[in-house]
DNA sequence: GCACGGTACGTTATCTTGTCACGTAGGATG
DNA sequence: CATCCTACGTGACAAGATAACGTACCGTGC
């Protein structure tokens, strides 16, 4: 199991990412405008995940909730930025990586979001709903807790 | 897999609950007071997960947000209450039958929400997640999409 | 060239959701 | 009977999200 969050420590890292993120759009069929460019790269620059509002904050200028919830939600669709419920908040995640199937270990002490692939266990979930006659489209799963660092600390 | 959540359809199972409430509370030293036992039921009469603000309604007089907040809170902490994320709401839980494991499963179309024991999924989950350091305190799991009887429709 | 339609984005206003800070009433305890 | 704690009230406001409408730009086809 391994750490699939697009947080991205190098600048090499950070470039593959936006590559990445250019070809899904370009498979899409959409445009990544300068607007999508950057708020997907304040994302993958993040440390942590990040507050619609304060997203708005970093575009400068006097940029309205509306483009950033818009903007947010275009990148949620094509699958390059998940939401985080708990948290009001979102993380840009490795494209391809990320299925439908995704966990995200959120860290109480230092905000951390690692996302995890979660495997068989997404399997089994949507078989025993299917069973009950429950036609699962989406699933999320969020669990909270202390990081190996907080751990350590 | 059975359906947990809190629903009350008969009067008696209401009483039930209840009961199940007040016992909960007084094992935890803590008191079951008229508001938080008039939140409580209110919960349990929901067809669906109640919103914080349509509940502060329904408390009649004028009461502000602060009082279904803190209540709300409490009735978490004891387990009695669980909060959907993904819906900024929240439902009665049964207890004992809801440990750490609960799954919810939220029908986008008539907006019902059940509760099931997550079973193994979770175990192994805290197994993974233990394996990379990381130690989860609390779990949730929102799955979305089509119940039953709404397949059916 | 230019009317047409679609996508992206701006702007204003408003609604919903949640929290902070402080005040008070009432019971329990010494 | 002074003190403390818990529960709750109250006013103010911060944070999160959406609705409705306008415009600029880019293509396509006549």
């Amino acid at each position: 199991m391994m750490p699939l969050m697009a947080h991205a420590h190098t600048a090499r890292e950070k470039a593959r990412l936006l590559r990445e993120a250019e070809r899904v759009c370009a498979a899409a069929g959409e445009q990544f405008t300068p607007l999508r460019r950057q708020v997907f790269e304040l994302l993958t620059q993040a440390h942590a995940p990040a507050k619609a509002y304060d997203l708005l904050a970093k575009l400068g200028g006097d940029a309205k909730p509306p483009t950033i919830y818009r903007t947010l939600e275009f990148l949620m669709k094509l699958g390059l930025v998940h939401r985080i419920e708990s948290l009001n908040a979102f993380v840009a995640c490795d494209v391809g990586a990320c299925g439908r199937s995704t966990i995200f270990l959120i860290c109480d002490r230092c905000g951390h979001a690692e996302e995890f692939d979660a495997g068989h266990a997404l399997v089994d979930l949507g078989e025993a709903a299917a069973r009950d006659g429950f036609e699962i489209k989406r699933t999320m799963i969020e669990a909270t807790g202390l990081c190996a660092e907080c751990k350590a600390a």
